[in-house]
DNA sequence: TAACGACCTAGCCAAATGGCTAGGTAACGG
DNA sequence: CCGTTACCTAGCCATTTGGCTAGGTCGTTA
């Protein structure tokens, strides 16, 4: 017996998503969800198990933002067969390039994805392409053309922006932190030079917007 | 013939999570869907059309976002009979009380609502109940706590935030807007005021937050 | 071992910001 | 007509910030 069924697995912490998702790609035969997760844990605990076609995620998962990424990184390098599409809620530069450069082979945005793109999309990524949402491409393409590498905010410098963040001064982070104010300053410094940013106020802007804090 | 379905109107501009809110509410067949709409127009449109016993809305459906707030007022009084339930992507004290202090019969947040919870939550509403998501209740009991008003920022200072957000400084934003520097540090002291912050970071990351950048 | 990254600290100075008072205009609704 | 609201401008001054140079430790990795 053939089976011609694409096997999917869903991961998404959003109920109404995942019943949308299975909904729309259940309609097409080729098509079959065969697990959901709603935790990173259970994403790799359901790829192990089930070994499907595609894994579909929303790379938000839990409060640790990058974990998703990594998650990424982990099933396209442990089972290359594994096509893997990004469903994401929210546009970040950082976000799509780090994602393709750990092995996505898609990257849709929910909110503007249609119904028929999804089965389209899925389709085109099992021929080995590459598959950008309306958008995507375009900040691909910005990233690309920028010569500054992506460089990645540490931990340090993403704690001190949250305080900035909360209106805390140099000086309220550095007792908060148990830090000197040179240190807060210096973090700063270096989170400004990664975001290309020029003011705590872009900083922050651009932090939130990569879903930082 | 006894009709005694609720009829609901979904308004959501994410076309998974139309499908995925109509496959749950119709697994119930007290439940009925029978418009979708996916802009604020269409809401009013939808509304004017079928006068529903719900209206299931994500406030945010275009640009404009305080827009939402307005469509829900403008439902609520003038369709006394239809009740609106708010159905969120993100938690912003300012947006929650206003929905509320608008009409809004509910509100739930995409991420934490359960699938059960969405059937219970219709019923509660439909017997004159205000249904309120995890979380959500703690905005509104830490709003009614605290003495100052929901203030809501004006188009200007709104205008003057982004700028601000963009890493401008307050000479750069004058110069942008063509208005003095002077007027650019009087709507900053304003939001300032209006959102408790002391800080421009903090007003970039609060007003962002809120959903208003 | 050496190189590297993440982390921490100090000091300098020009520029930007926060917080304030004190005015002005125009539009709208009671 | 009056009150209210949004909007605009000016000036003052203490504090904060941006941008810079110049050091340091620690742990990991080549």
């Amino acid at each position: 017996m053939p089976n011609a069924s694409t096997r999917i697995v869903i991961a998404d912490r959003n109920v109404i998503t995942r019943v949308g998702l299975r909904s729309i790609l259940e309609r097409n035969p080729g098509f079959a969800v065969i697990a959901e997760a709603t935790s990173y844990d259970a994403v790799i605990d359901a790829v192990d198990e089930h070994g499907p076609d595609v894994l579909i995620i929303d790379l938000d998962l839990g409060d640790d933002t990058t974990r998703g990424l990594k998650v990424v990184e982990e099933v396209t390098e442990r089972y290359p067969t594994t096509k893997v599409l990004v469903l994401a809620n929210t546009l970040s530069e950082m976000i799509v390039v780090e994602a393709l450069r750990r092995g996505a082979n898609g990257y849709l945005c929910k909110d503007d994805v249609k119904a028929d793109e999804l089965g389209k999309g899925i389709k085109a990524i099992q021929d080995g392409e590459t598959v950008l949402g309306k958008g995507v491409g375009n900040l691909v393409a910005h990233s690309l053309g920028s010569t500054r590498q992506t460089e990645h905010l540490t931990d340090r410098e993403i704690d001190v922006i949250k305080h900035v963040a909360k209106g805390l001064s140099t000086k309220q982070s550095a007792v908060a932190m148990f830090i000197s104010e040179s240190t807060i300053k210096f973090h700063l410094q270096n989170a400004s030079r990664k975001l290309g940013a020029h003011r705590r106020a872009e900083i922050v802007h651009r932090a939130a917007a990569a879903g930082l804090l």
